[in-house]
DNA sequence: GTCGTAATGTTGCATCCTGCAACTATTTAC
DNA sequence: GTAAATAGTTGCAGGATGCAACATTACGAC
């Protein structure tokens, strides 16, 4: 394959990172990159279990449940027991955390349409098809229909107390 | 401006973090993001004081002092005293220090490559076009004559020891 | 030249992130 | 009904991070 294709994604995807990154540094003021991932698993995908969570992050058990624990106690999420299986702990948003995650990414539109505004029409609209093929490549689920489930905000199930 | 170019630019956004992401979990043994991403910035920019160091990563100079402490220790990266200012503390790559930037970087166009693999010539072209369009826009320094300056990995000038 | 101020790093302290190993509670398989 | 697998939590250890306090060095005003 020609390097040139490669050199343009790898340039391009080095201005992406930077800009994701910096969308969160501004962003929640005590929310760390580590729990803003959590929370956008939780967004994306609705309510969790803790094993599944952590599979979803690839960290450790031991290292989900605690980044649980501040979350909690931050008031972005909660912890469920689980009804079928009672080993299980299901964590979920709350309306607090969904916001959280609804700023970080209007903050991360505002720095691309910086980007892009410096651009005619056309070239927007070149960039706008060529990155969706490239998504699409990836197998990435495209932005108007994300999150893939509305993640409803509450336990799965009722759960007693 | 259109939401849909955004939302495009947004959804290989999320595809290229994770790129970067699985390119360095796989990658050094136990080098992490954060002491990966100062080997970058010594890698691009050559060698640097603290106080810059630390205002290219955007974090504290006492994280940058420890963070270079680690790197030290593992013999990536080497610390040397300024002359014209005896204040400064300049910190620079070792060999070992490069080639773990250079395999990184490596692992990283195996997985962009293996996305791009799966279109046609055309669309490749397409992709490369429009991302040298975008990461123009950005400001950031093309791939193809990255990093900026050969980065001597030595120190700026004569250093008695 | 001397004194005050600014710039550069480092250290102490607190908090978060992380993984591994050990342990408890449940569930499932035989 | 007991053994094995699964789900979480807790103890322990090390890296990442920022803020405040401190020592050194440089620079500017006089």
């Amino acid at each position: 394959m020609e390097g040139t294709v490669i050199d343009a994604v790898l340039t391009a995807s080095r201005t992406l990172v930077a800009v994701s990154t910096r969308s969160l540094g501004a962003a929640a003021e005590h929310t760390t990159i580590a729990q803003y991932r959590m929370l956008v698993v939780l967004a994306s995908r609705g309510p969790q279990r803790m094993v599944d969570l952590a599979a979803a992050l690839d960290v450790a058990p031991s290292t989900a449940g605690r980044m649980t624990d501040r979350l909690v106690r931050k008031k972005l999420a909660r912890r469920h027991r689980g009804r079928n299986d009672r080993r299980s702990v299901v964590v979920s948003l709350t309306a607090d955390g969904r916001q959280v995650v609804d700023e970080a990414t209007a903050r991360r539109r505002v720095l691309i349409e910086d980007i892009l505004a410096k651009l005619p029409s056309a070239q927007q609209q070149a960039i706008a098809s060529a990155f969706e093929t490239f998504a699409a490549a990836a197998g990435e689920v495209p932005e108007h229909l994300w999150p893939p489930t509305p993640a409803a905000d509450v336990p799965p199930a009722g759960v007693p107390a």
